[in-house]
DNA sequence: CGTCAAGTTGAACAGTATCAACTGATGTGG
DNA sequence: CCACATCAGTTGATACTGTTCAACTTGACG
């Protein structure tokens, strides 16, 4: 009941199924089923065909493509209320990529006829399907864009600032972790009071370099450097930024 | 009347609207408005707000995305058939590429409004494009990886292979391609009489450098070689390829 | 023909990748 | 509960891919 609720409260606010009725995401909720994710557990493997659409809402999913050589590229990290697995099942194709737990994940999943039962019902859903697909595209050119002209550390800079936004909503508010001057060194540069979030982030550096087509040596390196100039705070398998704005200017234009 | 049907043709054949009756296409074309361009004109630029969607009836379009610090980033080249401008129509934001006309072009336009009347008549359009952004999102997904795990040669191979087949179905006439060995090592390559296909495209240095994120330098001089091996014939924003397979060779997995 | 854009090519340099050796944390089973 | 295996991370040395800058050639077009 409680629980039943809570789905709804979710599933209101997912990008797929918002601006419906209530009656509508009934709907919706009955030609859902639910799935759990072992950490570490495969959802859907890279050419397998597609047939499910996933919707999560716990835990954190990883999507990655990996090339004829067998590296690997990160596309992106699924954070709760997004949709994932959805390009190949309207191209009634394989899935382009592998969807893996990070934590332990439930989700709703709907198969291709139910989605097509469940646009047909609710046209706003295919609306929303648009503006979703439309928003990755987006995305995707910046990502190209950022490729194909920027340096290593600005990407990984970039990549920093995207993925403490994205996580960030859910998680905010940090006393402390505190202001230690690890330098001291020369750079005298370091967060003023107010100006910390520290923002913690969860990956490893060599999730960081697939994310950003770089080699996790140059990640380390670069995050060693920015540990010792005070804006980065890290640790194994986590990044604090201490100080956004530094990271911003590295992330623009400035040198 | 005939021109007209001509119209219909296209239509009945762009991605967007494939499937639609007589009627529906009746409709689509009342509702457009047409446009022309000269050579170099521009269609819309990056950051206007966006107003219409574009359907290519004659001609070539390319699509480019500029950097804050001045670069340009090649996103694609649009050939008659096909939509361009729908992502931002349908995030109601700004267009996030500039459209160039390349050569002298028609189209064929709609304005938001229009668009919403049209997929409320012929929801077969709503998922038409929602199959033509899924397959964008696949293009710049594989793009994605490639830019972070390919060299630039085997990048510029592909971009070659990638713009001969899309340019290609307008102009073919193959005789075998015949089997050829790659291999015998020495210079001593040249396409036999019969083997080359001679498929032209027409992009300068700079655009396959923007395309696929090099400097126009290192295009020139991997075509320069690959000219030198027989792969290839150039000249100015021209290229001939003549010999598809070893191209595809270097593409897919052989150093 | 002269002019301008596209293309070529050399030389020096810079940014990253690669490889290898090492350090600490984490967690596991005897 | 400790010893060990494992995994994430660090850092140096080295190599190499691709960029940058500059000078030059070629071809198109008025």
């Amino acid at each position: 009941m409680d629980e039943r609720e809570r789905l709804f409260q979710l599933l209101a606010e997912a990008e797929f199924f918002t601006g419906l009725e209530r009656r509508g995401l009934e709907r919706v909720l009955e030609e859902a089923r639910q799935k759990r994710l072992e950490r570490q557990e495969i959802c859907f493997r890279q050419d397998e065909p597609a047939t499910l659409l996933y919707l999560l809402t716990e835990g954190r999913v990883k999507l990655t493509q990996l090339t004829p050589d067998g590296r690997q590229v990160l596309m992106r990290f699924v954070e709760p209320g997004e949709v994932f697995g959805g390009i190949a099942l309207f191209t009634q194709e394989e899935y382009p990529v592998t969807a893996e737990a990070v934590e332990r994940c439930r989700l709703l999943a709907w198969d291709g006829a139910a989605m097509q039962r469940l646009m047909e019902k609710e046209p706003k859903i295919a609306l929303n399907v648009i503006q979703h697909l439309a928003e990755l595209v987006k995305n995707l050119q910046d990502r190209v864009r950022e490729l194909s002209t920027e340096r290593v550390e600005r990407r990984i800079a970039r990549a920093l600032l995207r993925l403490a936004a994205q996580a960030g909503p859910a998680a905010e508010g940090e006393a402390s972790a505190g202001r230690l001057p690890t330098g001291s060194g020369g750079t005298g540069r370091r967060p003023e009071s107010g100006e910390a979030m520290g923002a913690v982030i969860h990956v490893s550096r060599q999730d960081l370099g697939e994310l950003t087509g770089a080699t996790l040596y140059t990640v380390s390196r670069t995050l060693s450097r920015w540990e010792s100039e005070g804006l980065v705070e890290s640790g194994r398998e986590r990044i604090t930024i201490l100080d956004p704005r530094a990271l911003a200017a590295i992330a623009e234009d400035e040198t």
